[in-house]
DNA sequence: TGGGATATCATGGAGTCCTATGGGCGTCAA
DNA sequence: TTGACGCCCATAGGACTCCATGATATCCCA
């Protein structure tokens, strides 16, 4: 269960087409899952992806509901509705969608971030500046700020 | 198991006719079922369809009830009334009925929703206000502390 | 240990296939 | 007859397949 780890940085070709790290298309063919499950978080201006893992946790969490309640309905359509399944191609690339693009302000280059479990795509300016913030707030923690933040980047894992 | 994921929007021409997303044909194809099973959703303004996998949730939430009670013939008879089952013709389109056309308020264009067992059709317009709606009960349910985390991270969606 | 051979990977480009969409035509029923 | 519907074909644009290249990392053997 090694999971995603590292961050590599590829270019958008001119077709829009972005390789995807070669560690982590052997993690999802480990995970099985076939393409690439891409998802928006719109709090912190990025994309999540991976595979089965990734569907998992979101699946469970919309599970918790009644599957014709209003509460399913609107978890469903948030979190499968919003996503993008994106294929893979021979070569190991995607094609992001502009709708993927647009929310994390993606154009000519795109930085791949293991988290573990799923991994994050985002420019390499906005993933610099979210770092910096990261490295922040872990600073502030050992100075015995407060409790420990269960916010954005509460530390990362491992 | 991958469901149906994303959201399309196509459009409806001369002839009443719009393309069903192929990647929702191909998850339909899959669960074995032949043509479309919508329903019209009043309280949302929109159709929910698929195929066994909708049919067989409907019937079990409609065996919650003593099969000889009221609650089940109402139910029984408001569901049966509100659902229709579509024709996929050779190139992948339905001709969607005047009656879900207009619980859903459909003219020009729709939206297909994925939702996992099954998928929406939204006029576009409606579509949008629901998604913000969606987007908005996400974000308070992960500020929320309930729900489990996503990851060590938090920043998935929860 | 050094250097060449090999493998892997990111990237670029050409061509083919698929999909969404529009329209024609015959059939059946009102 | 007329309109709704099923079936067929046409097409433009996008999506996917396949091939080529250069760079880098790895391995093997002298």
């Amino acid at each position: 269960m090694s999971g995603f780890v590292g961050h590599f940085t590829n270019r958008i070709d001119a077709k829009g087409r972005v390789s995807v790290p070669a560690p982590f298309r052997a993690e999802l063919a480990r995970d099985g899952y076939d393409g690439l499950f891409c998802i928006a978080v719109p709090d912190l201006g990025t994309i999540d992806a991976g595979g089965n893992a990734l569907r998992e946790t979101l699946d469970r969490h919309i599970a918790q509901f009644e599957p014709l309640s209003f509460d399913h309905n609107y978890l469903s359509t948030a979190l499968l509705g919003l996503s993008e399944q994106l294929r893979i191609d021979a070569d190991g690339r995607i094609s992001l969608t502009d709708t993927l693009k647009e929310a994390a302000g993606i154009d000519a280059q795109v930085t791949f971030v293991g988290q573990g479990f799923k991994f994050q795509i985002w420019t390499p300016e906005r993933f610099a500046e979210h770092r910096a913030e990261a490295l922040r707030r872990v600073q502030s923690l050992r100075r015995g700020a407060g409790a420990p933040s269960s916010g954005p980047d509460g530390g990362g894992h491992t």
